[in-house]
DNA sequence: CTAACATGCAAGTAAAATATTGCATAATAA
DNA sequence: TTATTATGCAATATTTTACTTGCATGTTAG
């Protein structure tokens, strides 16, 4: 699968969203930090964060029996620059436009 | 679902961002024309396109016999500044810092 | 040393997403 | 008017995703 698919199936998920959103927050935290609250078992959250880790979102280290999680943001760049942005421009071009015309209609 | 949910979803499958892709390049086309090229029937990207709609992603217009599909950027708008753009701040921010220790370095 | 803790691995199940098949209907072109 | 075209609807099959259960292993605290 390309990169770019894996990003966005990983974000496809709410529940790996507020992983990463977590994580963000306070970054570094240990597999049972990040299962603390969640309606789900860790094998569970184990399996999302293997995925949000094939994604290239997290990265992890261990550190004795502890594994420790840490964000990358440079995926979701990736995917703003390399697909939505081109989106946003022509949002921005088409509300230039919409400007443009209530100002000539002003005069 | 919540909407964002909806938009992330709709995202996550490659053929549906294939489609908005060829909506960008050229708006207003019939679901034959969407149809054209792509490796499944056209009762998939008829649902397909149902996700992108229910995602808001899209509107359609009949004209005819004719179904007619439009881009609609203001979902993607959202999920930009709602979830990504938080992230890009902390990447630049990161990247800022990167930098300003480099130029430490360099005196 | 031993108990509690943090985690892994693998198999199985449940649910959701994706795609197909088959038939129906309305619009248009000939 | 009739054939063709553009589409819809619904049931079903297929594939993928999400989650659980059960047991195993290494680490650390007491």
């Amino acid at each position: 699968m390309k990169q770019i698919d894996k990003v966005f199936k990983a974000l496809a998920d709410p529940s790996r969203r507020a992983l990463l959103d977590r994580l963000h927050g306070k970054n570094g935290q240990t597999l049972t930090d990040l299962c603390a609250g969640l309606d789900m078992t860790r094998q569970a959250v184990t399996q999302h964060l293997g995925l949000l880790q094939e994604a290239n979102l997290i990265s992890v280290q261990w550190q004795g029996r502890e594994r420790l999680h840490y964000f990358n943001p440079v995926p979701i760049h990736d995917i703003y620059e390399r697909w939505i942005r081109k989106f946003e421009e022509q949002r921005l071009a088409a509300l230039h436009n919409f400007k443009t015309k209530l100002e000539r209609k002003a005069r």
